[in-house]
DNA sequence: GTCCAGGGCCGTT
DNA sequence: AACGGCCATGGA
């Protein structure tokens, strides 16, 4: 079955999925964005919100707040999310960098060509390739296509297979229309139909 | 009790 | 380049 249609298919049966879910920050969602999406690496959603939740409550939903919070607290606002050590320390460093090349404004970051801040983004500690992707595509409104277990396992249903994540992500992209608006709702169906086990594929 | 969740880093081969 | 171990909580 064709790519694009598998996306037709998918989304007459779970419709729009409206992601990047926004919680808090409406007006200036690129960062909160940013934080779910660190939270969420091999985490189930349901508990990045408790820590998005416990992270607002105690306003440390911004760059300078999570730069100054101490790490036992950070910890607590966390721990919820798992690997809560590791994921404290990637919430610093990422906020450190932008708060210190981009006066902790996404908005100025993402004036950089894609290129540009694709690369910036895996240079940072704690942000590989799905990652830095779901930043430039949900965050950033960047065209590009966010490549995650399940979109592999998709593949698998129809035998199709890569080793790396880049090799996957030029298959779809090069079958998709260069729409950042179907590849905002293309991986995210992927992720509900996931959840099904893609048995409606 | 086992397995998986909207991954990524690091050391060894 | 490839592979395994590790990180960690919470729900099914």
């Amino acid at each position: 079955m064709e790519i694009f249609n598998i996306y037709k298919k998918l989304f007459k049966r779970y419709g729009s999925q409206n992601w990047w879910p926004i919680a808090y920050n409406k007006s200036n969602p690129a960062f909160e964005i940013s934080v779910g999406a660190i939270l969420t690496q091999n985490t189930a959603w349901k508990n990045v919100q408790k820590t998005l939740a416990c992270l607002h409550r105690n306003e440390l939903l911004n760059p300078k707040a999570i730069i100054k919070c101490p790490l036992h607290i950070l910890h607590k606002c966390l721990r919820s999310s798992g690997y809560y050590r590791q994921k404290s320390k990637k919430l610093k460093i990422f906020c450190n960098w932008l708060n210190n090349n981009y006066d902790g404004k996404m908005l100025k970051f993402f004036r950089k060509t894609m290129k540009a801040a694709r690369k910036e983004l895996l240079d940072l500690w704690g942000i590989g390739p799905e990652t830095a992707d779901s930043i430039l595509l949900y965050a950033g409104g960047k065209t590009i296509f966010v490549i995650d277990v399940y979109t592999k396992r998709l593949c698998e249903k129809f035998e199709v297979k890569f080793k790396e994540y880049e090799q996957y992500q030029k298959f779809f992209e090069s079958r998709l229309p260069k729409s950042a608006k179907i590849f905002n709702e293309y991986h995210a169906l992927i992720v509900a139909s996931g959840k099904d086990g893609h048995r409606y594929i």
